[in-house]
DNA sequence: ACCTATTCATAAAG
DNA sequence: TCTTTATGAATAGGT
């Protein structure tokens, strides 16, 4: 039975097996490419390509001395040269392997976490592996929820204290309406009491710390005389 | 007129215009399936062209900054002196230290997707790592599922299987009943017709490849005695 | 830069 | 992983 092929669509292959199939003859393909472009054109190329599972493959036909040679030397353990490899040497070797297998560990299970992979694993280990994320989505969730909250309560005070403020100014304002409507608006009223008050309270409160864009407030409360 | 398009030969191009228009062309094509690998099968590269008039060209989509990282550290390092024994151990101590680094992030990574480290923080970001905790626990759930309805499948099949065995089971008892009534329970029955058939169906149903064959007829017979 | 015949790459299946 | 085959994709050569 043969399938018709499909115009490839570019977007990650889900399925694993697939994807490694893909992978294994389009890194081929990608090589290949880089290599006649290299000889056609006599040009320097590089070509590094890590899998998902930090394997890596390079390309770097000619020159680019450095940039081959270190990744050569990242690839593999070349350990041709049987000279005395000292004590340090040999320290060092292990700690690159203790350190590879980890970091592999850790992707592995990260991946897991991240939905990835799951085809060899059985109910059991699928049902562990579900509560794991669980936990780890209900910690965020929580932590989400907690800061939410914290927000929420900032939030909450800043507006308790701008409608305060505001509430105060528009005390102030209508002192000053009615200061303007007794004295009537052709009299100075400079040392009324109300006036005097007034004056005093709105030196209060036009200290910055008192008065944090209280602007918007005005306008959001719709007082007459904003805008 | 039309000339027959060659097989192309991987060797130099001499002319030069024709090599820049294959140069220009073929660099194209090669970005263009190094970005569809990349993309097809989620994995890192690096793709760097130096063009014979030393032009730079380079690629490298996602995590270019952890790629070309490696790049940097390795390079670096190696433009020192060439002595061989140190060398090495040069090396292997930019080892340790790139496969540290990255097992740190990765570790990183993983507690937070397991709800520890949330502390730093702020709500975009815990947003952010709840959607990847989630859309992993989907395609886990999502495989839970399907393994589950396998082994439901499985399960049914096997109970049928086992129905289909005690009704053919339950049948023979039947005939044997009926074969021992009719017969008196005094008498040797051996060469009884119905005794004689018995005794054919029940080594009929030890065959294991005929109880397929019959669990049709048996169901729908609609035995006294199934269940 | 565009076009098309042709080669090349590769998805699907075994 | 390898092979096969049909088809999609890249590109050499021409305009």
């Amino acid at each position: 039975m043969r399938m018709v092929r499909q115009k490839t669509q570019i977007k990650k292959i889900e399925n694993l097996a697939a994807r490694q199939v893909t992978f294994s003859k389009r890194r081929r393909g990608l090589f290949k490419k880089a290599q006649e472009l290299c000889t056609l054109c006599d040009v320097d190329i590089a070509l590094i390509v890590f899998s998902a599972t930090g394997k890596l493959f390079h390309y770097a036909p000619s020159s680019m001395n450095q940039v081959l040679e270190k990744h050569r030397l990242l690839q593999t353990q070349n350990v041709g040269e049987p000279r005395q490899p000292s004590q340090e040497m040999q320290i060092a070797s292990r700690k690159v392997e203790i350190l590879s297998k980890e970091l592999a560990e850790k992707s592995t299970e990260l991946r897991k976490m991240q939905g990835e992979d799951l085809k060899g694993l059985d109910l059991k280990e699928l049902d562990k592996l579900e509560a794991m994320i669980e936990s780890g989505l209900v910690k965020v969730v929580e932590t989400k929820g907690q800061k939410m909250m914290n927000e929420i309560s900032r939030l909450k005070e800043k507006e308790a204290q701008l409608l305060e403020e505001n509430i105060h100014l528009k005390q102030q304002f209508a002192m000053m309406h009615l200061c303007i409507e007794k004295t009537g608006s052709h009299e100075r009223c400079d040392h009324h009491p109300s006036w005097e008050l007034m004056i005093s309270n709105l030196n209060s409160i036009v200290q910055p710390q008192n008065y944090n864009n209280n602007s918007d407030t005005c306008l959001k409360l719709g007082l007459p005389f904003s805008n």
